[in-house]
DNA sequence: ACAGTCGTCTACCATTTGGTAGAGAAAGCT
DNA sequence: AGCTTTCTCTACCAAATGGTAGACGACTGT
């Protein structure tokens, strides 16, 4: 319990507005999660709208961080490096899947909050761009819009990632093995659909 | 102002429910789009419980007859018959995000509610992984796991069909001309993702 | 030793929420 | 006509919500 209380909370809110939603998600329930009242939230965050602020600055900036260090690590080939990025995205999105889960949140936020998050990570979306477009020119990726390349691949992680119910219908169970073979699927199905 | 109240209020609350999420949209809300007392939201429906069971079933049937009419009317390639599906979703989806929201909505409604839905498009799912795995075997399809790959495709479609602000972010523009090509990208995208 | 500030708490408060009780208009049935 | 059913409404209510005011203890620096 040496973890300061800030942390605590930051963490807690993170799993709550991820999977349930921000609107959903009360203050008290916060508080009850983290074992400590109400008014000790509002001491750190004065009001819920910037506990959702901080959340989101640093769920982007955590996602920026995990991303960044997987491109440095990985080798040159464009598919080699995409795997690359979704093994680092994958592992913790799926055991927490509150992460992208509050990314997909931001559409449902008054737009200046939307704004906010999008500027945070639109550095790494212009460099997965222009990345795209050049492995593109040349000819190693199949030719195509990147922009909305890049937003197909992400809506298609996001999406496989934060929707256990999508997959619980076709009987999909998340043990080890499960996890294992739907990290492969996916890395399969993006590769056949970026390739030249 | 002739059609009956009750459908008036389902419209209105899948719309509603579908965009900003369940749990964030009061019956007051829902009643005042309407124009119509909350209470006349109750006589209908007894509780918000109620409300929220019988949007989904209709959401769940409306998708369920918009993909049943695609895929009766589509020739045998599995990869046109898989376009004409996404042709016949694509429209209303962007159009109306909030059939396509509902259904990812239920991934943070109570067990209960969720394993209703499940239950009414268990149908259609079966019926697509049978598909697949027909047509992989026919080798007219990439070989991979069938349920998992009607899972991608689902992720794919839903999310990107559901989230504006993953295009927003890439510069992307909701016009008429923005719709067809994002709709192309995305046929592209999924052909070659299932090409064998 | 002592003033201050830091972190957490209890006690409230106004507003909103889902929901109840029941009145009243309109229309059909006898 | 009278009676019942169908639909919508106004008037409430208890619980939960985001937020304020301020007390209390523990630690600082002087």
């Amino acid at each position: 319990m040496k973890t300061p209380t800030r942390d605590r909370i930051l963490d807690a809110a993170t799993n709550l507005f991820g999977t349930r939603g921000v609107d959903a998600v009360s203050l008290d329930v916060i508080a009850t999660e983290v074992g400590v009242a109400k008014q000790t939230l509002l001491y750190w965050f004065p009001s819920k709208d910037d506990l959702v602020q901080a959340v989101l600055v640093a769920a982007a900036h955590e996602l920026s961080v995990m991303i960044d260090a997987a491109v440095r690590a990985a080798n040159d080939d464009p598919l080699d490096r995409i795997e690359a990025v979704i093994r680092a995205v994958f592992r913790p999105a799926v055991r927490r899947p509150a992460l992208l889960g509050l990314v997909r949140e931001v559409s449902r936020l008054p737009t200046a909050t939307a704004d906010r998050l999008s500027a945070d990570l639109s550095p790494l979306v212009d460099r997965a761009v222009a990345f795209l477009q050049h492995e593109m020119d040349e000819g190693r990726l199949r030719r195509a819009d990147p922009r909305l390349v890049a937003s197909l691949c992400y809506a298609t992680v996001t999406g496989i990632a934060t929707e256990p119910e999508a997959l619980r219908v076709v009987g999909w169970q998340p043990s080890a093995a499960g996890l294992r073979q739907l990290r492969g699927e996916l890395l399969a199905f993006l590769r056949a659909a970026l390739a030249p």
